[in-house]
Formats: structure tokens, sequence, C-alpha cells
RNA sequence: GCGACCGUAGCUCAGUUGGCAGAGCACUCGGUUGUGGUCCGAGUUGUCGUGGGUUCAAGUCCCAUCGGUCGCCCCA
């Protein structure tokens, strides 16, 4: 029972909540900060590779992910009696399936194998501010045949400071800090206070990794409801963890042979960064990082800005000795990082810490002031973008003051403007949108002037 | 999965005790020749999330449902 007099329906445009998507000016913003991550992970000589969206769900949950954060992937079109359920599921971070990728090409790469990858990964849990159900991750990660060097782990902070500080120089995200930790030096001093059994030694860590948001004293009542540490063992744990910030703060902590490893690794690693040429101070020894996902082994990262402390860690990662013992018998030690772009661009934008820009990638509008000169704003065009100058035509048979709102709405730095007197003079109006300023340019000179 | 709050124009929101659906921004046109942003004038824009109930009358009250935001958990 259609009314034929009712307006033509639509399907009402949504955005779906936790799957972002940027305007134009944004996204333009975006791709500078992925720019930058791809130039410099290529300059450290990290190769690119892509793994499919989906893969199996057994490989997606060997280790031990809950099956309700996996979004699982099946046919609209299945037939009523065919079973819904699959073997496929979307990817939920990068390095399960690097660990599957690196286990089924293992006897083509060449080990240590250095890849990046940059994609977007899916996870199925609630939004919420700076939490996205669909996100890019930008990680690194090298991997060794039986053995990787601890200079493997000094290289990764030494990439992400590369990385960051173009961030800086480039787009305006200021200070930051990498936070380094080895599991083996917070096992050890956990060990030493009385958690002793795996899921006390796990409480532990979960309870240690919120010490910055519930303070010290919720954590401290945790160890002790959770992890059965005595309040004395607790309170002197935590005074322990909050007094070093440099591996010279860990000399005369030698509690098990687990933390005497650990301190040994961290020395490897700090001198290795100094080696590399990181700053002193930018990579700070922080006990209190515990890192939640239980394949990290060694070495953890994590990465904040000065400017957004609120959002956490914006690039995160470790060392893991074997990271793809689910996939074959090979030994494959590895250590990476992944930098959570989608997060890190959304907060930042939020703050005001960046802003969106033009919404074109072109900074020359070529005006078409009259018909029966188009060929002319064409030829003008081709020569622009000859010469490395991204360059637009209007296409609209509109007024001027159209055409220069135009520009001005999209944010074109100029505009050029050709009529009957400057085709007869051999010139052309170059007018700068920004200062407002506009001069004659002799037409063969047009791309000098802009580029 | 658990909890709190919120759904009105493209966007941000107002809408009083239940009584004609509103503002700002954005958009379109105009302010006479080939010049944007600022200013002035005019105009367009609605399944009040959806379904049901109460009522002479519902954007407003009640129920359900869907969606959104923010916490918890976990993480980038």
């Amino acid at each position: 029972m259609a009314d034929s007099a009712s307006p033509p329906s639509v399907v009402k445009p949504r955005a779906i909540s936790g799957f972002p998507e940027w305007l134009p000016a944004e996204r333009l913003v975006e791709q500078r900060f992925l720019d930058i991550i791809r130039e410099t992970f290529e300059r450290f000589g990290f190769a690119p590779i892509e793994t499919p969206a989906v893969e199996r769900r057994e490989v997606l949950t060997a280790k031990g992910i809950v099956d309700k954060e996996i979004y699982a992937l099946s046919r609209l079109a299945a037939a009523d009696d065919e079973d819904p359920s699959t073997d496929l599921a979307l990817h939920f971070d990068l390095t399960v399936p690097t660990a599957r990728y690196v286990a089924q090409h293992f006897n083509r790469l060449v080990f240590p194998f250095r890849r990046y990858q940059i994609q977007k990964v899916w996870r199925g849990e609630r939004p919420q501010a700076g939490r996205f159900r669909e996100f890019t991750q930008c990680d690194i990660d090298i991997i060794g045949n039986g053995a990787l060097d601890l200079l493997a782990d000094a290289e990764i902070p030494a990439v992400i400071d590369a990385v960051f500080s173009r961030f800086a120089a480039d787009l305006g995200t200021g200070g930051f800090v990498i936070r380094l930790n080895n599991r083996k030096l917070l096992q050890g001093l956990l060990e030493a206070a009385g958690a002793a059994t795996p899921a006390a030694l796990a409480a532990a860590l979960r309870a240690i990794d919120a010490l910055e948001k519930v303070g010290r004293d919720a954590v401290a009542a945790e160890l002790v409801r959770d992890a059965g540490l005595t309040a004395a063992a607790a309170d002197g744990l935590l005074d322990r963890l909050a007094a070093v910030t440099d591996p010279a703060g860990l000399d005369g902590l030698a509690e098990t042979a687990l933390f005497e490893e650990g301190r040994a690794e961290v020395a490897q690693v700090f001198d290795g960064l100094a080696a590399l040429g990181v700053p002193a101070g930018r990579v700070r020894l922080d006990l209190t990082i515990a890192r939640g996902l239980d394949y990290y082994t060694g070495t953890v990262y994590e990465t904040v800005l000065d400017a957004l402390p609120g959002i956490g860690s914006v690039c995160s990662g470790g060392r893991y000795e074997n990271l793809a013992s689910t996939y074959t018998r090979q030994t494959l030690p590895g250590v990476g990082i992944s930098i959570g772009l989608s997060r890190l661009v959304a907060r930042a934008f939020e703050a005001g810490l960046i802003a969106p820009g033009p919404a074109t990638p072109a900074t020359v509008l070529v005006t078409v002031m009259d018909r029966t000169l188009l060929a002319d704003s064409l030829d003008i065009a081709r020569r622009l973008r000859a010469a490395g100058v991204a360059t637009e035509v209007y296409t609209e048979p509109r007024k001027l003051a159209a055409q220069l709102k135009y520009a001005d709405a999209k944010g074109f730095r100029y505009a050029v403007i050709l009529g009957e007197d400057e085709k007869a003079a051999g010139t052309v109006q170059m007018k700068d949108l920004k200062e407002g300023a506009q001069t004659t340019v002799p037409l063969a000179e047009v791309a000098v002037h802009l580029g």
C-alpha cells in the first residue's frame, strides 16, 4: 500500500559506532602520518607484507583469545538449512597473522626477517572514546631463526623514536617518552615478593598494569587480595617499582636468577640504544609496565605522548621467545611493536593537538572564466602538473565568484585566473587565496612561481 | 557480557504544566561588468529513532524495541 505521493525512500546514512571514517581534510592528515610511518620503517630496512583480512578461526584462537572479540565471516545468502557457523574470521591484530605467515613461508624467508605491515584490524568490543571496532595498526617485527640478538630489542625503540620525532617535527604532535621494561625483572621481583603460583603472578601483573589508573593504594590492596602478597611485601614491592627509572637503579636488587637475567638484558638494550644514537632520556626504564598479552617474555614497550597522557600508550609491543610455536616446530623468537594510528589520530584531533588542513591535495585551482578559453586553462594545468604541482581545473560553467568560493571552501592555496585580457597579454592572474594578493605572471613562468 | 545516561533539520541543540515544529551553523539565490573569506537581505531543509498505549490532543506521559555516548573488562 505505498502512498504514491510519498517521497522516494532513502537509506538513512549513519555512521557505524566504532568504525571511524574521515572527511577528506582529516584523511589527508592521517595519510601524512602513514607516509612518515612507511618511509621510516623502510629507512630501517623493514620490508612490507600484507596478509588477508581473514584467517582461519583456528589460527586466530590458538593463543587463547576470547572468541567474542573476534568477528566471524559468513555469507548472508547462506541457505536456511546450511550450517551458519564458519571457519573464517577477521584478524584482530597483525602479530598472530604474521606468526602464521612466517611459519608458512619459513623456507622462503631470509632471517632475521624484518617486516612491516600497515592494515586494518577488527575487534568485536564495545566502542568507547578512542576505542574502535575497526582500526589501523602499523606493525614492525624482527623475527630470528632459533635466536635473535638483543640488539634487535634496542633497534625497535630506535625506529619508534625516529617515527615519533618526525610526527613532532612535521605534524606537531610534540614530545613523547618510550617506556621500557623487561618481564623478567617484574616477574623476578614478584616471585621474591611472594607471588608463587602462575595465577598469582598473572593477578599481580594485572594489578600493576593498572597502577597509573587506580593509584598505589588500590594496587597494594589488590596485590594482597588477589596475588597473595603480605601487606608489607606489597608495599616494599611498590616502593622498588617506583624508585627505578634507569638501569643503574637496578644495581643491588638482584633477588632471583630471573631478575638477574632481566637486569643483564636491560643493560644490553640500553647500551644498544646509546650506540644507535637514541637521545638519552627518550627511553625510560619503568618497572610498572606489565602489558596484558601473555606472549611477551622479555622486553616490553609503551609509548606515551606528553600532550595526550590520558589516551595511554599509542605504540606498544615487546619480545616473545617463540612467536609461532602454534604453527611450526621451528623456534622463532621475535621483537616488535605496533602503532595504534587510528586512536592516535582521532584523539589528537579531539584534543586540538593536530587540525585538519585543506580538503584537497592540490595547491592550485585553475579557473575557467570563459568556456572559449577552456583549452588555455587545461594547458596551464598540464604545465603545472608536469612541473610537479598538484593542480585542479574547475569543471562547471559557473561565475568566477562561485569558482573562487569553491577554491576557498576546499582550501586551495592559489587560484589561476585567465580571461581575454590575460590571454591577449600572454599572462595569467595568480591569486594567493591565503594572503589575498594577486600578481600578473607571464604564462611561461606559471610553474616557476607556483612550484 | 554488566551498569549509567541520551535519541528533535545535513551538524550542534532549544522546545515551559501535554495545546500550530524552532534557533544557530551549513546550503541556495541576491546586494548589476572578471574576484573567495567578512557583512546585509531572502529562501530551502523534519517518519520529533521505531512500534504500541494513555488522552479531545503526545516531541512532551507510560511500555517495548532499535540505535548512540560513557564507564567496567580488555586493549591500540
